[in-house]
DNA sequence: ACCCGTATATTCGGCGCCGGATATACGGGA
DNA sequence: TCCCGTATATCCGGCGCCGAATATACGGGT
């Protein structure tokens, strides 16, 4: 069986042992201090599942180093040449082609007819104001690596989010608007089905 | 236990027996005929396990009803009055409390610096023409379903993703620029690293 | 010297998800 | 009537993911 691209966990993994040899552990530390974990799903569990799944699949390998007891603890692991063609082209394919994500909002606002509209203007506010947090505490975070010297191709993805984060925020607030003042398509029906 | 919010399919489960009872071939049916599907991941192994787990949790209710063997095959399903009440609560929350998502490409952006920056000019340009592809396959069918004289609400989703994908398209441009033409922070940087 | 909380490093059991396999009914053509 | 492709309806085995459990080392306080 050929290497499945599933968790982006395991291209993590790969950029790591790209730069130098490390242990899961390890992989882990490093992510964290770099704030990786906030881009890439981390936890102890897949961490160690994927890994042995590259080792399995040869895009690494595995130079076991034991420290105080016998058993070979801190297993070291270090990229292949074909781990490093399959990190490079899963990335090319990453950026190049856009995947299905199934956002959980998408379900959720599809279905914003089955609630009142006075209750749906709620919670769409609602969504706004957590939104407005997430918008000021980027900025910040944007403005001290900024200041800390960090080029923005180190904090890019960050760039990417806010941007994101401002275009929902504006479908939100149109939305909300139309919803208020019962401009959105389908309005009258919608009252009627809540009396 | 309590039921777990993780598969949006049992969200629209619920929302399906809150108009009829249906046993769960129906229910993918139904979805299919809605397109629904394309907004919530709908698959036949997923489905029966989501709607067992929503039986256990007393979500649901079964009434077995045989047709030509004497195994009970089509099991129609019911929604009960905590079922209602569950269907509401969580497609408040899932409106109202934004929820990290890790999308993929945000995982592609952060490491486009491992890249060459052609390389990388390349994949953007290719995601920006997908998107493209995208936008008008969109566009052609907010068209045709405004001309069939379905309420906006009813395809609220799709005029929230237009929104998305236009914002995501925009970023996209200006990467594509700025590393075009090197204005990207740490651009010199990242050409050296690639010589 | 001893204790114990924290950091280090990995393992494990369970469970949800998925794709494919299974089984039966239906309907149209030779 | 018989055949077989398609539609109907569900089940099942495997596997990836996750959180909790495990085990050992380290270090500072008394």
């Amino acid at each position: 069986m050929t290497f499945k691209r599933t968790n982006p966990l395991a291209l993590a993994v790969l950029a790591l042992l790209a730069e130098r040899p490390m242990h899961p552990y390890e992989m882990a530390q490093t992510m964290r201090e770099r704030h990786q974990e906030e881009v890439i799903k981390l936890n102890y569990g897949s961490l160690y599942t994927v890994v042995e799944s590259l080792h399995k699949h040869e895009l690494i390998t595995a130079s076991a180093t034991q420290k105080a007891g016998n058993r070979p603890e801190r297993t070291v692991y270090a990229i292949t040449d074909t781990g490093t063609a399959e990190l490079h082209d899963w990335l090319r394919e990453l950026i190049a082609v856009p995947a299905r994500e199934y956002p959980r909002f998408e379900a959720g606002i599809s279905m914003v007819g089955l609630l009142p509209p006075h209750d749906a203007l709620t919670v769409v506010e609602q969504r706004v104001d957590a939104l407005d947090q997430q918008l000021t505490a980027l900025a910040v975070l944007l403005e001290k690596l900024a200041g800390m010297g960090l080029p923005q191709l180190a904090w890019i993805e960050l760039d990417y989010r806010l941007a994101m984060l401002r275009a929902e925020r504006g479908w939100l607030t149109w939305f909300a608007a139309a919803t208020r003042d019962g401009t959105v398509g389908g309005y009258p029906d919608w009252e009627d089905r809540h009396r």
